[in-house]
DNA sequence: GCCAACGTTGGC
DNA sequence: GCCAACGTTGGC
């Protein structure tokens, strides 16, 4: 059964055109920072697809489409003293947290902005909109392909 | 830049 | 284990 995700990033820090731009198509999704998020990144199978949503900017909302390239490992900068992610409870024998891979496969022709999100009473149960801070969710089947359908350009 | 929502920390 | 204080997210 096809996994369904939605990532949040901020455009300044990590577009999906900088997602497009990396080597192979292929990123960390790495310093996520939140348990509950955490734990959906570790369920996540290769293969999986996932919106890419930009945060933090002028029109939020969902920016592409990416593939999970590879399951769940322990994130390295949680345990890098150099990176912004440091985590001091962390330790290269006992790393709290996960990261996985993600390849671009698509950047939508246009954003489809929170707003129309919001608006659409077939979205109301959408995670995103009940659980504004997560920054990592599931997609119901229902919702991604609504989505799709309706939206996609 | 404001602020509501909410997750985390730490004292008790 | 409670909860006040604090920090962060993210829309507006």
């Amino acid at each position: 059964m096809m996994g369904y995700w939605l990532l949040k990033t901020e455009p300044n820090t990590f577009s999906i055109e900088d997602l497009k731009n990396s080597p192979s198509r292929t990123s960390m999704w790495e310093g996520v920072r939140n348990y509950q998020a955490r734990n959906f990144i570790r369920e996540m199978r290769v293969d999986d697809e996932a919106f890419i949503y930009h945060s933090s900017c002028k029109v939020p909302g969902i920016a592409g489409l990416a593939k999970v390239s590879r399951a769940a490992y322990p994130d390295p900068t949680a345990v890098d003293p150099d990176s912004s992610y440091f985590d001091l409870k962390s330790d290269p024998d006992n790393n709290r947290w996960s990261c996985v891979d993600v390849t671009w496969t698509e950047t939508l022709a246009g954003i489809i902005s929170l707003g129309v999100l919001k608006s659409d009473p077939a979205l109301a149960d959408l995670t995103l909109l009940k659980h504004s801070r997560l920054s990592v969710m599931p997609v119901a089947d229902v919702h991604w392909q609504h989505i799709m359908d309706v939206y996609r350009l």
